[in-house]
DNA sequence: AGCACGCCGACT
DNA sequence: GTCGGCGTGCTC
């Protein structure tokens, strides 16, 4: 009997010991008895040194034959776990897609060839056995035939199969690679596109970060599909990581037509048992390239050759709760590890990536050209202080639509609050309808006649009358994309308008019709949220409007401006992207604010100068790495005095900068009163090694177990 | 996280 | 007299 260490899939910072007659192999699958319960967990490596005096409790089942996470694998997810200060067990679950979690068996494609023994058989030998004959004409003819293709051969060929193995004609094979289809390339590469390709091209085999810079249009999915094409056809694998909503099906269309079946899709919308699927593929190198979005970036490939991250700076990349990785910058630490390429593309990089390029660690690949007919939109600010507007609409945004539309073009407005108005007040007592668990006002929904709170879910029928003093005429303040549309019905009667937000958007089929509606120009103008900036590609939209561009300009977040200006250049790329240029107009009270100057020339490195100053001055990254640590509790004040004590026990570290303990932006959120702590050092080193001395004892605080904490490593923003 | 055990209020 | 609230403690 040996002890076999176990990771568990529970909230805690350690492993558990089980005996089994013989030794495992890391990586391996094990059904478990944990407390009452059984659970399947994962058997590590670890110091083998059982504990003392506890009774192991024997192993179960052992699930897998073959570890089902590499050493490599089981490297990266240890190395992710200790860095983000995350327990193991919870690490490695979250790495495997949802069908393997539960301890079901590795989602193998069997496929069937035939032996010497088969090859040498001829038809006469088969004799009466009519099904056994066929089946052995069709894997002569496949060469290797799958499971699949058995079923689309006809019912009931098991028995044959069993009979034909038996006789040892027919053996277990692995399912074959699909070769990708090399397609010549579609376009022809501009020099600059070609330049990047080359550079990375030079750097296969080595460990290299290059940051592809290229705005909207400038051709980075050509420089992908290249380089993909490249890493495949030497016999390597890829990993394609792109934003949650970047996975649209044009992106998808493109990358099959060019690398053919040899590509595997990862993404929320995938049925679990597609996920194990293209999981084990990968695994096993049945698959060339994986697209997926952040946790795609844990998916184990043997003959890993390229890693690439679209839309780099894209905020879906870090994980908002619970395991808080971002998968880009798990996927250099992959790619630095393994000694191969990784690159960064963005037309907007976070600044982290940016100023990382300006050090020298990473390459910078430029793509300037906007290729040929392609000329950048023409941006202009309207200030609402001089132009008023009605139903969140100035007189000439409301003549831009018109000219455009007169001129059979399209426009596109943008507003980042659904609803009809964000506030409802009471004239005569200043009532605001409230959240009742948030610290929020609720927004007043005209579908449905509601008022909801965009926080926490929370809804009621909207009053007809103010419930603290009875006033009849409640005003409704503000603009959501609800009273935008009904305020363009107004002025334009004979436009066919359409909105786009969560309320009338829900489900991703009725997304796709909108989408061809638009394109088939069954629709003038579209009014929507973020939803429709990324991605997509609507050849006759001349116009883009941006109703309300200052909620980003006073942030409280150190990364507001960045999201900002990556936000409008985002936006403004959907203008002019046929051969007709594009106009973008941009409402706002503050157009004397500084962001504006660089972009209005859509100008990043005077952004980025500005922004990487302010940075340095501020104290933020990249010229300090941050943790967060941030704790709620139903009871006001037990966060902020677990905090509180959390930074008493922290003491005064030399490399690390521990700041006072503030409420949250939404100090009450469904109820949670919210606070947070954060702590800062000049060094990544000097804040990993204190993090590691400190997280031990936070636990240890008395009350810590009615608080709910979670440590933010790198986070993405404040809020 | 679960799932127990363990002591104090309103009910078949 | 019990059912059940969630505080706290443990899981190889």
């Amino acid at each position: 009997m040996v002890a076999i260490r176990v990771s568990l899939p529970v909230p805690l910072r350690r492993s558990f010991d089980y005996e089994h007659e013989r030794p495992l192999a890391p990586g391996v699958r094990v059904r478990v008895p944990f407390g009452r319960r059984v659970l399947t967990g994962i058997v590590i490596e670890g110091p083998g040194e059982p504990a003392p005096d506890v009774a192991l409790r024997p192993i179960l089942e052992v699930v897998d034959r073959e570890p089902l996470l590499s050493d490599e694998e089981l490297r990266l997810l240890r190395f992710a776990a200790d860095y983000y200060h995350h327990p193991l067990g919870e690490v490695l679950f979250a790495a495997l897609p949802g069908g393997l979690k539960r301890g079901d068996r590795t989602a193998v494609v069997r496929a069937y060839g035939l032996t010497p023994e088969g090859v040498a058989a001829g038809e006469s030998r088969f004799g009466r056995a009519r099904r056994q004959a066929a089946l052995w004409r069709a894997i002569r003819a496949a060469g290797v035939l799958t499971e699949n293709d058995l079923k689309t051969l006809g019912p009931g060929l098991g028995p044959a199969l069993r009979a034909l193995m038996a006789q040892g004609l027919v053996e277990e094979r692995e399912a074959p690679v699909s070769a990708p289809v090399s397609e010549p390339a579609a376009v022809v590469l501009r020099p600059d596109q070609q330049a990047a390709c080359a550079a990375v091209r030079a750097a296969f085999g080595t460990f290299a970060a290059f940051l592809l810079f290229g705005v909207t249009g400038s051709g980075k999915t050509e420089v992908y599909l290249e380089l993909l094409a490249e890493a495949l056809a030497a016999g390597g694998q890829a990993l394609v990581l792109v934003p949650e909503i970047g996975l649209t099906p044009q992106l998808v269309a493109r990358f099959a037509a060019r690398l053919g079946a040899g590509v595997g899709m990862l993404h929320s919308g995938c049925a679990a048992g597609e996920r194990a699927r293209v999981w084990s593929a990968a695994a096993a190198g049945r698959i060339g390239v994986v697209v997926g979005t952040r946790s795609a970036v844990f998916t184990p490939m043997k003959r890993l050759a390229l890693v690439i991250v679209d839309e780099e700076h894209d905020a879906s990349f870090k994980q908002q709760e619970g395991f808080r990785y971002h998968a880009r910058d798990l996927a250099v630490w992959r790619a630095k590890r393994l000694g191969l390429p990784v690159v960064l593309g963005s037309a907007t990089p976070s600044l982290e990536s940016y100023h990382h390029a300006q050090q020298g660690h990473y390459r910078l690949l430029s793509l300037p050209d906007r290729g040929p007919q392609r000329v950048l939109p023409s941006m202009r600010l309207i200030d609402l202080a001089r132009e008023p507007s009605r139903n969140g609409l100035s007189a000439p945004l409301i003549e831009a639509v018109r000219a455009r539309l007169a001129r059979g073009e399209q426009a596109l407005l943008f507003l980042n609050r659904r609803g009809y108005a964000p506030v409802l007040l009471c004239p005569e007592c200043r009532w605001h309808a409230p959240c009742d668990r948030c610290d929020a006002r609720l927004t007043v929904h005209l579908g449905g006649r509601r008022l909801r709170c965009h926080h926490c879910g929370h809804e009621r029928p909207l009053p007809t009358a103010c419930p603290q003093c009875g006033h009849p005429k409640l005003l409704r303040v503000g603009e959501g994309t609800e009273r935008v549309e009904e305020g363009l019905r107004h002025a334009l009667p004979d436009a066919r308008i359409a909105r786009v937000d969560r309320d009338t958007t829900a489900s991703r089929l009725a997304f796709d019709d909108l989408l061809r509606r638009v394109r088939g120009h069954e629709i003038d103008v579209l009014i929507g949220t973020q939803m429709l900036a990324k991605g997509h590609d609507f050849p006759k939209v001349t116009l883009v409007g941006v109703i309300q561009a200052d909620q980003g300009l006073h942030g409280s977040d150190f990364r507001a401006d960045e999201q900002l200006f990556s936000q409008i250049v985002q936006v403004a790329g959907r203008a002019g992207r046929g051969e007709r240029p594009g106009e973008v107009l941009i409402q706002t009270f503050h157009p004397r604010h500084p962001l504006w100057a660089p972009l209005m020339r859509l100008d990043y490195d005077a952004f980025a100068r500005v922004a990487l100053k302010d940075r340095e001055d501020t104290g933020f990254p990249p010229y300090a790495h941050c943790a967060l640590l941030r704790a709620e509790a139903q009871k006001p004040d037990l966060a902020t005095r677990f905090l509180e004590a959390a930074k008493r026990l922290g003491g005064e570290p030399p490399e690390v900068t521990l700041g006072c303990v503030l409420p949250a932006v939404l100090a009450r959120r469904a109820g949670y009163h919210r606070a947070q702590l954060l702590a800062t050092s000049p060094r990544r080193g000097a804040l990993q090694a204190w993090l590691k001395a400190w997280l031990p004892r936070i636990a240890e605080i008395p009350g810590a177990a009615r608080v709910r904490w979670s440590l933010d490593v790198d986070p993405y923003s404040l809020f």
